[in-house]
DNA sequence: AAATAACTCAACCGCAGTAAA
DNA sequence: ATTTACTGCGGTTGAGTTATT
């Protein structure tokens, strides 16, 4: 934690700050009441240091406004939510937090945050959800959609192109084979995968592979349907479903809540994932949107709870993930 | 118990923007 | 208009600490 005392060329300290340093640094500043110029601070306080050097000390460490200790779980959302508005804004995001300083923040996010989020299948960069491992937790279900043979592909290889439907079905199963082994690579395989750090991208491909592997219980297939009047406006596709554009809201998806049966739109918005029940968006078909009604149902969820939610598919609908596949591969 | 890997976070570096000369 | 000095910001480093093998 404490780097090895360095001198420059200058003959300027380098390193960590002693105790006396620390000191002369305070004493300064409070005989002064500021610290006045950065760069003319260290001769007249007998710091034998850099003005930059002192600034970062004064503000990240000594300043006497500074909180110390863990971040509050509202601490944790705000920043969560502050990064998915602003990017990596430091500076910016650490005048929401008094206390905080932004090399903390940066700090707390890049050995926290990220892996938190990656963990729970976020993307920490964009904040929305990873299709890619999702469609590797759906592995089975999409192998066994391969012996479908009604499909557009099967159709045209067998009665187009002449081929035998066993040779078709192989065919399928083994590009299957060659997809699951590629995303295989991407996963790093280790055993203390469960404590990767934020530099491993691969923490949530780790999670949904032991999951795959040790257990039969996979997360549940999630696939989209038409709205309530059957007029859907795709726009892209993902493993929650057909998406959505709304006015005030990047993208939602119609999924089913399974703990009350109700239909609801999830969308992201501002860093919270939110759920509107049907009666809170209308579809305007002509202008290719969703209007939401904010005021009347819709409820921000934290994405722990988004994980826990059992959204199923629903009953009514009339494209399944593996038609939605079918269309894009083949 | 020792070796190794992973994590943490204070501190550094370099760049960009701004003000003064 | 150009140069110089200074400050602030975001990315990165690396020694110490902790966890794992």
């Amino acid at each position: 934690m404490v780097r090895s005392p360095s001198r420059e060329e200058t003959g300027l300290k380098k390193g960590p700050w002693t105790p006396e340093e620390d000191q002369k640094l305070i004493d300064y500043i409070q005989k002064q009441g500021s610290h006045g110029s950065w760069r003319h601070l260290p001769r007249i306080a007998g710091l034998n240091r850099c003005g930059k050097s002192c600034r970062l000390r004064w503000t990240n460490y000594l300043r006497p406004d500074i909180k110390r200790g863990k971040f509050s779980e509202e601490e944790e959302k705000l920043i969560i939510n502050l990064h998915s508005m602003f990017g990596n804004k430091w500076s910016l995001i650490s005048t929401k937090l008094p206390g905080r300083t932004d090399n903390e923040i940066k700090n707390y996010w890049n050995t926290h945050l990220k892996k938190k989020l990656l963990l729970m299948g976020i993307d920490p960069v964009t904040h929305r959800r990873r299709t890619d491992l999702e469609l590797l937790a759906n592995f089975p279900k999409l192998l066994s959609s391969s012996t479908n043979s009604s499909s557009f592909i099967n159709s045209l290889m067998e009665n187009t192109l002449g081929i035998q439907a066993d040779t078709v079905q192989l065919a399928r199963i083994q590009i299957m084979q060659v997809l699951f082994q590629v995303l295989l690579k991407t996963a790093s395989f280790s055993s203390s995968s469960s404590s990767s750090s934020s530099s491993n991208p691969n923490a949530y491909s780790n999670l949904v592979l032991s999951n795959l592997l040790s257990s039969s219980q996979l997360p549940p297939l999630q696939t989209f349907s038409n709205n309530s009047n059957g007029s859907s406006v795709p726009l892209e596709t993902s493993s929650f479903g057909e998406s959505f554009q709304t006015p005030n809201h990047s993208h939602g998806f119609p999924v089913q809540n399974s703990e009350n049966n109700s239909k609801q739109l999830l969308f992201h918005s501002n860093g919270n994932n939110m759920l509107a029940s049907t009666e809170s968006y209308s579809v305007d078909q002509k202008q290719d949107q969703i209007d939401l009604n904010e005021t009347s149902a819709a409820n921000s969820v934290n994405a722990r709870a988004m994980d826990t939610l059992n959204l199923t598919e629903l009953d009514d609908s009339d494209l399944s993930w593996k038609d939605v596949l079918d269309q894009i591969y083949w």
